[in-house]
DNA sequence: AGACACATGTAAAGCGTTACATGATTCT
DNA sequence: AGAATCATGTAACGCTTTACATGTGTCT
């Protein structure tokens, strides 16, 4: 039951679509695993280390000569049954951290300006991430219609939508619950 | 710009609503931030003692006498004034880790089945939460109609309530269009 | 020329969980 | 009597980020 890191179920199921440098893997969580996941350059690069050693990954082209240095990986069949294995498993790790909930959980230690204007900021964060997250959806929908199925990063991006479209809702109707309650209302 | 550890800010937060145990803390984390927060009692204990050193906060009581051991503490001012401090403070930390979108993301890698399972599964443990969280925020709303003041708490969990309830409507139209998708379609 | 993105990698430091150790009280 | 909860605390281990080091290619 120990809960070791996924960090290379995360790396072999990327080489299993296609394959990828360190480089790119990193990217591409951040582009299309964002809303969800992150990872490292500092345990990226390990962890392919340490997957090519167990056979999960083989070097399949190193571009050194002369060129900008390049490793591509490519999953191998040990690999893949390595990551179906853990696809079968049990999911084990559900954890948020949302600095903005804790502030304004402690909003009574303060003044309500200072919660409002948190809120204000991450209102603007995620308006960006919220555009973002759509195109990228409706892209991959668009895919769909023509014959080009991406099912399930279709449903993922949906979640990232969702999730940034129901946070901002949220903080909009609190900044208007805390300015009625707590600012207009100080005339009491 | 270092992101160091929160949770003395939690720690800070929590005392200055009302003076706890160590365990109390923890408990407390776990009913109202448990959403969006989660904290140790192998960080909690040593956090105590050192936020107890800096003198932000004191023990109060310490029921040692026969009875069962108890350490309560208390915030000092300073402790006010630092975490009034961090309050003002930018937020650094939103980060969120679910295995279960990774998992769907990598669908293509394994059956239809499996992640439907994991959806499945997914929807009864959040069904249990979503309960919780409607039941608690209830409980909040009407506190306020009786005079008596939680909005922050009730902000926050509010702020649980609506993921629980967009995470459930999210699974279960994923489970929807995979199996339209990908299981009834088996004889296209 | 300078900035920025591509690209690989290591080391240090700190974060955080888990397991362990210990014991009292309360509930069934 | 036994299980669960209350209660405090430490140690080990592993996870993760951050900073650093180094260099190429592309765009303005």
């Amino acid at each position: 039951m120990r809960k070791g890191s996924k960090t290379k179920y995360l790396v072999l199921g990327i080489l299993d679509k296609d394959s990828q440098t360190g480089y790119g893997i990193k990217k591409l969580i951040e582009r299309e695993h964002a809303h969800f996941w992150q990872e490292s350059f500092g345990q990226i690069y390990p962890t392919l280390k340490k997957l090519e050693e167990d056979g999960f990954i083989v070097k399949l082209e190193e571009d050194n000569t002369g060129g900008r240095k390049q490793i591509i990986y490519s999953i191998t069949d040990a690999g893949r049954v390595h990551l179906k294995q853990w696809l079968i498993e049990d999911i084990e790790v559900e954890r948020l951290r949302y600095e903005l909930f804790v502030k304004v959980a402690f909003g009574d230690s303060t003044e309500p300006e200072v919660i409002v204007k948190h809120l204000d900021e991450f209102i603007s964060r995620t308006e960006k991430k919220s555009k973002h997250a759509k195109e990228a959806h409706e892209h991959l929908k668009q895919l769909y219609s023509h014959g080009d199925d991406h099912t399930y990063n279709e449903i993922t991006s949906l979640g990232g939508l969702r999730f940034y479209e129901m946070m901002l809702k949220w903080a909009r109707d609190s900044k208007d619950i805390i300015q009625e309650r707590k600012i207009n209302n100080k005339n009491k």
